[in-house]
DNA sequence: GTTTTGCATGCAATATTTTGCATACGCTTT
DNA sequence: AAAGCGTATGCAAAATATTGCATGCAAAAC
């Protein structure tokens, strides 16, 4: 069929990610990786290095345009911005292709869970407890987010609408997950306690 | 430094995925893609190819044994077995090498409703409402095999325990994934009135 | 005054995943 | 009799992601 000969621009979120970041601001590489960080990021990571990657790929496609900045005493920075071009790629993107992931966590903790045994029961235990740290530590940060720039979402712009459904589904699902962990860690601790007392029985037998 | 010069062995969870649901039976890989189907593969998918390439490497490390099952009139299968170096790999995997994600969903509708507008507000309905439907099967899924498995957790051996724990986190997560899909599509369905209201306003003046 | 931290960019190699294709047998449906 | 489906296996290429390294300047911390 050969739908397109230009490799790489028939799915690739990450392209559409950063083309999204871009739509309202004009970043460089490394502004873009800090707001990824605190915003899309959450849903889609990527590292600069993937960051730099796509804007060259984009510039070239002319999806973004490149515009050198040269700052006092700073090095230069190259600021992109959206082309119409990338405006309407962008567009029919949205209306397109829509692979849908249903729950793929990629998380290797729940392989981990597969193997739950006396051995690993502890750090398995101890490695949960740091995932829920950091869930909460997210967890504050998007309820800072909402706070901040979501308070009355009735009032919002349409876009920001969708913004803000995006950050409530993490908050949700942040939610849950501390409530899964705490599940999970009863459990593991009332496990460990069994083993525990199984343990003192043999060696007092 | 070098520390292994075979290449791809040091992280991978596919690898330990397969390993893993190779602990209790003998699988051949079509096998090993359909129980992946339904079990680990609601956490990390993989497909046949990927499977098929792993169970080579796996077989080349010898970590898994291969037994080819010559059946009556049908092709024959590879049959795999997890080796105790095998067994020994996976155990030191599962109290190492623990690489976090928070939720990184990876799934572009996030992005998506990023660019929510009047012209992808229905779409994205649409699609909201497709994703709804499949968590619910999803979810039938799940009940059915919490079900019939691990009714009663208490009394399950410790490994068990650990796969009923992932299976809980699906189950919660899908939960609560319901829950926000139907948040959002009340403020989809809102907005797309407000649209149609100040259409028709418009379109009267 | 030297070390660290933050800004800013990028290459190259490796690892991983996806996509498209290909084969072959036996059973069932048209 | 041909077409399609389910079992069973796999290659090759392209796309995507991660890791390790590298550079250079300025400001702030020690």
């Amino acid at each position: 069929m050969a739908r397109s000969h230009i490799p790489g621009y028939a799915c690739m979120a990450l392209r559409y990610a950063i083309m999204t970041a871009l739509l309202e601001d004009e970043l460089c590489g490394y502004d873009l990786a800090r707001s990824f960080d605190r915003s899309l990021g959450f849903f889609w990571h990527a590292s600069h290095q993937q960051i730099y990657r796509e804007l060259r790929g984009l510039s070239e496609r002319r999806w973004i345009a490149r515009r050198v900045d040269r700052q006092r005493g700073r090095p230069e920075r190259n600021l992109y911005s959206l082309t119409r071009d990338g405006r309407q790629a962008l567009e029919r993107w949205v209306l397109e292709a829509d692979r849908m992931r249903l729950q793929e966590t990629r998380d290797e903790f729940y392989i981990k869970l597969y193997n739950l045994s006396a051995d690993s029961i502890d750090y398995l235990t101890e490695r949960l407890s740091v995932r829920r740290a950091a869930m909460m530590e997210r967890l504050y940060l998007y309820e800072r987010i909402r706070r901040r720039h979501y308070q009355d979402h009735q009032t919002l712009p349409l876009r920001r609408r969708g913004v803000y459904l995006a950050l409530l589904g993490g908050i949700m699902q942040g939610e849950q997950y501390l409530a899964w962990c705490d599940e999970a860690l009863a459990l593991l601790a009332a496990s460990a306690e069994e083993l525990a007392q199984s343990g003192a029985k043999e060696d007092a037998g």
